[in-house]
RNA sequence: GCUGCGGUGACGGAGUGGUCAAUCGUAACAGACUGUAAAUCUGUCGCCCGUUGGGGCUACGGAGGUUCGAAUCCUCCCCGCAGCA
């Protein structure tokens, strides 16, 4: 079980700053949620991610069926174990990947859509390598092409074995070129499968109930009213936000109101560093992003200056840290020019020492938030 | 000195008379990435002009030659490797 308190709610905004209890320790909300899909977050060991002052990790439900197998992660003690993190966890409950190995990767595009397309997906569209039934998805393992089932059973049951303090109920997240027919379907079997997910659960873990509803408001708003209804112990917001930024905290200041306002709050996959003050602003709670550790086995790492392309030939003559106002380990102990070098060489401890220092940098942000919430100046 | 093999764009390495500015890989450069199919993917990669279609120029060790046409065939030369003297 979890308890959420809310401290105070800012004058500025809808920001606010809360405590979250979990039977892994507290979290100061607002706070990034750093994603560890496959238990780990990639290149870190548990210890350093604990250095980079992370509170909570969220780890998937649908990659950690594949492999290595609920029942495996069970019998090694559940997943804090397993990973030797014994903070909070949450995990995933497969619902992305509904989207991202359906129709997301049929067309090519993310949760944002960055360019304006003729193409659209409506009610009755199929996507090509996966299955969506009214009581769940086929899904073929991209490891071996097994035909794998995940529906709303499925997904507590493994969520269970996983172990994680909080969990998510299983839902479709909607692609952006969803259209309104297609997006109202989706939601209703959402809001089906989200039942059930209460129904099933056994465990003390807290369940998060999903709200999509795409870039609709009058879905976003059903959605809210229906999920804020039902028994959960927070809620996630999914799906996409419509094709800019401004309609996503548009979006969040519209929808975050019809929910309980004693329960908390996480956005689902929302976090790039400028998104990040807008977000909290809105009321949200918790968010996860694969951005700061995915960028950095790309080569960027996010400084006080921007984005920084590490693999870029310039940095090879330069002998500052990453940020000279970071206080990292990668910051205190190494140079641009070394960084580099190691990218340009391939060597992997490249991709360690900018996750560490992107993972760091986001978290110090959201500790700076979390103090301007509390002098109300967010 | 003889015999054999070979010299291709930044590099490795295809091509062996027209469809070749030359497959592919690497490097380089540029771009993308938001509940992770992602240490990934895309684009450019001889020079010059055109917004595109496209056009012009210079190129396959060097110099000649054969041919309507040569990286590809012939002659000589230079260089490398191997074997034999």
């Amino acid at each position: 079980m979890i308890e959420f308190t809310v401290l105070k709610k800012s004058k500025k905004s809808a920001a606010r700053l809360g405590i979250l209890k979990t039977p892994h320790g507290e979290i100061e909300t607002p706070a990034f949620v750093p994603v560890a899909t496959q238990a780990v977050i990639k290149t870190l060991t548990a210890e350093e991610v604990l250095q980079t002052k992370s509170q909570i990790l969220i780890c998937n439900t649908y990659h950690l069926h594949l492999k290595p197998d609920e029942k495996i992660v069970k019998q090694n003690g559940g997943l804090h174990k397993f990973m030797n993190w014994g903070k909070p966890l949450m995990t995933d409950s497969g619902g992305f990947q509904v989207f991202s190995l359906g129709f997301g990767r049929d067309y090519g595009t993310g949760k944002l859509l960055k360019e304006k397309t003729d193409k659209a997906i409506l009610a009755g569209d199929k996507p090509a390598n996966i299955k969506i039934k009214d009581d769940g998805v086929f899904f073929k393992s991209y490891i071996d092409g097994e035909t794998i089932f995940i529906g709303p059973r499925e997904s507590i049951k493994i969520q269970e074995k996983l172990g994680a303090d909080i969990i998510f109920a299983f839902d479709e997240c909607t692609s952006p070129i969803s259209d309104y027919n297609y997006t109202k379907q989706s939601l209703e079997k959402t809001h089906r499968w989200a039942k059930m997910c209460l129904d099933v659960k056994k465990s003390k873990q807290a369940l998060f109930g999903i709200i999509q509803g795409g870039k609709f408001s009058d879905l976003k708003e059903e959605s809210a009213k229906f999920i804020g209804n039902l028994p959960f112990d927070g809620f996630g917001i999914g799906g996409e936000f419509g094709d800019s930024k401004k309609t996503m905290t548009a979006m969040l200041n519209f929808t975050i109101p019809y929910l309980p306002q004693e329960k908390p709050v996480h956005l689902l996959g929302i976090g790039h560093i400028e998104d990040i003050k807008p977000i909290i602003t809105t009321g949200v709670d918790t968010f996860d992003c694969i951005t700061p550790t995915h960028y950095a086995r790309h080569g960027i790492a996010f400084t006080s200056k921007g984005r920084l392309d590490m693999q870029k030939k310039v940095f090879l003559k330069d002998k500052n840290p990453l940020d000279s106002s970071c206080t990292c380990l990668t910051c205190q102990n190494y140079s641009r020019s070394y960084i580099t070098h190691l990218f340009r060489a391939k060597e992997i401890t490249a991709l360690q020492l900018v996750t560490f220092h992107n993972l760091y940098y986001f978290n110090s942000y959201v500790e700076k938030l979390r103090e301007a919430i509390k002098n109300d100046k967010i």
